[in-house]
DNA sequence: TACTTTTGCTCAAACGATTGTGCATAATTA
DNA sequence: TAATTATGCACAATCGTTTGAGCAAAAGTA
């Protein structure tokens, strides 16, 4: 592990710049002979030679390493996130950092820092908070960067999200269709782009059906203790919803808590329809509805524009919403 | 971006010692004068001055990072796991790069590779395969190894693991006490420690009560798949088993699907325990009785375990077994 | 006044790689 | 044979930081 290019250099009598050459590839475009790659290969091969990274990153001013920022790793839309994230920057031969700013933007700002003093040569991030200032800075000034799943919708950063507001109307459209009137809707942060537009789209869906007199959004947290408490709550209200669209994945588990705990079932005393995809939710009693978002997709295209970016030295501006699906189970009732 | 120690020292006409020394809170040790002290901070400030870590890196031959290896990095259980020591790494200031053996060896090669490429300070794995070589061989002549998770039973290399030998008797105990006899144990990766100790619990808490010759295990793989594909088998078989092991909960999921195909239910018509914890299992119906892993102790003990080692530049020989927690629920039927 | 100690700072090497340029020698051509 | 071109390699600078050693000038002491 102390092997360097000068003591394979002094090993085999070629010089640092001979042995660097050979041992990054480069001996036919320097014309190396056959007989000094040949030496050189075998003698880095004998010590088990590994180059330093750190020199190099240091000399070519590139560290073949992407940030990725999240709300939240340990949960499960996330965690596949950055699964498949992490699969395809090492595809690419680019190793990953993965951050968790915990839904908080002074974390954020620390995570900032920690990539930025790391010299990634990009950003992959799901922002919190509604300042865009920051990224557009690192972006325009230093290395690219595409938000996934959040974005600003006034900023310009490039990103790539699900079709949210059609993800609402979907969901909302689907309980309609099924006798629905009274349906209530448990948000996450209410200043995420996301929820924004699921709820723009719950709500264009009411109105579409002339229900804007039912609109009832509650809720201000990705979480399952928020899905529960607001469950409660929902539970004791007169006139009481025939329906709650929840706009995550555990938000549904709270509210399938607090539905439990009043002794319900759904969807005989209730309809649920969730966001998110979990495969679990196919387990429980009964299977949950829900909007799914193209997680795979959405990261590999996230990849994708980063690297477009950094090859290019361009910034890209690029922004895509993907199509959602409607995984349709059964935790909506007909009421007719 | 652009600013180095040389440009502030160009600036303020100090030495580039000089400014390193004050930037890097070394003023003291090295009696830099106020005035200069003043002087360097403000231009830092001012140009907005972030060291270049690559280069410290290089200097220092430390990179204050440390490689997080695992076999699934969307899988619940590791997400948690990688959550927690990612938080516990940054909280050291240390940053964590994941990475995804997807329990292929050559795979886990490559991803060492990379770590030792980059330098790593010290490395956190839940392994792959049978051969501790290549880690101890890392763990001896380069940095700090701490096994987490699986481990090998033959070697020294430290690790922080389940007491799984436990789980699995505290598991079948608790079916025997309901009146099963007759109970089946479909497992994971054979070769893999943990696995071989829950089996080695269901054994013996089989044996002792006399049912040597009822014990059954079958399976080969932490998934849902093989979960559901060996349950569908159990299912056929006569006597037919009154209650099933799934060593993860993965393969539970799988099992419930078989059931469920089956047109049966748990835990009327066959009861079930399972390996792991997850949130989503109490919402399942019935929930699952199960035997819960300390995943945010074994984070955070691995990671003391790697930074005493790193600080004390010594290899630490410490072997954990955590007391895992046994979740009753309702998913196993009293036979009595 | 002369010597010692402290203060405040700089020099220069080092970490390990990459890379533009240059220089012999060998091979080719005229 | 002389001029030209191709071949094969090495020199030395560079990336931005850290750090042991050293050296004036200022302050303290005798």
């Amino acid at each position: 592990m102390k092997e360097t290019l000068s003591t394979i250099s002094q090993k085999t009598g070629f010089s640092v710049t001979t042995v660097s050459r050979v041992l990054s590839g480069q001996a036919e475009k320097y014309r190396i002979s056959e007989r000094a790659r040949k030496i050189v290969l075998e003698e880095a091969e004998r010590c088990n030679y590994s180059p330093n990274i750190i020199a190099r990153n240091l000399r070519t001013n590139k560290t073949n390493t992407i940030g990725l920022i999240l709300p939240s790793v340990s949960n499960p839309y996330f965690a596949d996130l950055s699964s498949v994230i992490i699969a395809e920057a090492n595809s690419r031969k680019y190793t990953t950092i993965v951050l968790d700013s915990m839904e908080s933007e002074s974390n954020q700002e620390a995570c900032i820092a920690t990539l930025m003093a790391r010299r990634v040569d990009g950003i992959i991030v799901a922002p919190c908070g509604t300042d865009p200032a920051i990224f557009e800075e690192i972006n325009k000034k230093h290395v690219p960067v595409i938000l996934v799943d959040r974005f600003y919708e006034e900023s310009d950063l490039p990103y790539v999200t699900t079709n949210n507001y059609s993800g609402g109307v979907e969901a909302i459209n689907s309980l309609i269709r099924n006798g629905h009137r009274n349906i209530a809707c448990i948000q996450g942060v209410k200043t995420s782009a996301p929820n924004k537009k699921r709820i723009a789209g719950y709500k264009a869906a009411m109105a579409d059906a002339g229900l804007e007199d039912n609109i009832l959004v509650v809720g201000n947290e990705f979480s399952l203790q928020n899905g529960y408490l607001e469950t409660k709550l929902l539970l004791n209200r007169n006139p009481r919803p025939t329906a709650i669209f929840t706009l995550s994945n555990t938000i549904a588990l709270g509210a399938i808590k607090a539905i439990r705990e009043a002794g319900m079932k759904i969807p005989d005393d209730i309809s649920l329809i969730a966001f998110d995809n979990n495969i679990y939710m196919d387990y429980l009693t009964p299977p949950i509805s829900r909007i799914s978002q193209p997680v795979e997709d959405m990261a590999k295209l996230a990849v994708k524009l980063l690297f477009e970016s950094i090859e290019s030295h361009n910034r890209v501006n690029t922004k895509l919403e993907l199509a959602p699906d409607f995984i349709s189970r059964e935790s909506v009732k007909n009421l007719e």
